[in-house]
DNA sequence: TTACTATCACCCACTTTTCCCCACTTATTT
DNA sequence: AAATAAGTGGGGAAAAGTGGGTGATAGTAA
């Protein structure tokens, strides 16, 4: 993984609109980038050469009803952006309303993507997990004690 | 293990946010590490090899849903950190209220990471813990003898 | 084809935040 | 006790964030 987003960032969505990208992300994000529907109620964002390679390897999938409907919901949702000179991109209408976006609105780094998630949304999935955050970390670290 | 983080800090956070880490963890640390949010209430503080080596384990999580949490629990909470020149960081404000850091810190290190605490909350998680350490020592090196 | 409307991107001005630098204080060493 | 190193606080320049206005473009209806 060459690029690693990181990072936890609030922002406000304008009554146009318009997202700010952090400064420090833009880079890494170039002016060529895929917003889409993500897993569990947030939008994906992945760099133009990323998004080729995952649509590529998507290609592999075998073709039965899941994987149809998997595509249709990962490729309808994508929209091709840039930045505007202030750093800004446009969030279209129904992905606005997939992740349930309101004023506030958390970017997040993970790995390979940019996750923009609804403040109260991210904040209680976060709470509500922390207990299995431990779990996962002790059979990360030690996998033999654990269990 | 090369860098072995020892012994016990007390700093303080100024109204900007910055903290000192003490001169004689900075060579150990280099100039260009990773705080991010730790486990029962810490920061943790990694070098950056050492952070890669943590983040090359993660990739062999499956994805699924409390995989992808766990995720971005841990990288959103991940800033990349050098000093200013008077051998500070900043500490973002995400971090600053997860770990409830108010003016008093205690900075430890623990092996191959420092953690950063706050005062109260370290002291408290000590004193309540005293008289378990010796159990939690014998139950960590002869597992199959304890329990 | 023309006039009207809605949308979008750009530009400008203002506010806020961040980062760097300097000066002073405290601690440590010899 | 002096000298050096480490810790601390604050000011200011530069960068980033924010909101609103304006003109261009495209779509629609007469």
């Amino acid at each position: 993984m060459i690029v690693m987003f990181m990072g936890e960032y609030h922002q406000k969505i304008d009554e146009k609109g318009r997202l700010i990208i952090p400064a420090k992300l833009r880079n890494d994000l170039g002016n060529d980038f895929v917003v889409t529907r993500g897993l569990d109620g947030c939008l994906f964002v992945y760099p133009k050469t990323t998004w080729e390679k995952i649509i590529e390897s998507y290609q592999t999938l075998p073709n039965i009803k899941d994987a149809r409907n998997f595509m249709r919901f990962f490729l309808s949702g994508a929209t091709n952006q840039n930045f505007d000179k202030q750093g800004r991109i446009n969030i279209s209408n129904p992905l606005i309303k997939y992740a349930n976006l309101d004023k506030d609105v958390i970017i997040i780094g993970v790995g390979d993507r940019l996750e923009i998630w609804d403040k109260q949304t991210l904040e209680k999935l976060l709470t509500e997990n922390e207990e299995n955050f431990s779990k996962i970390a002790d059979n990360l670290f030690s996998p033999k004690l654990g269990g």
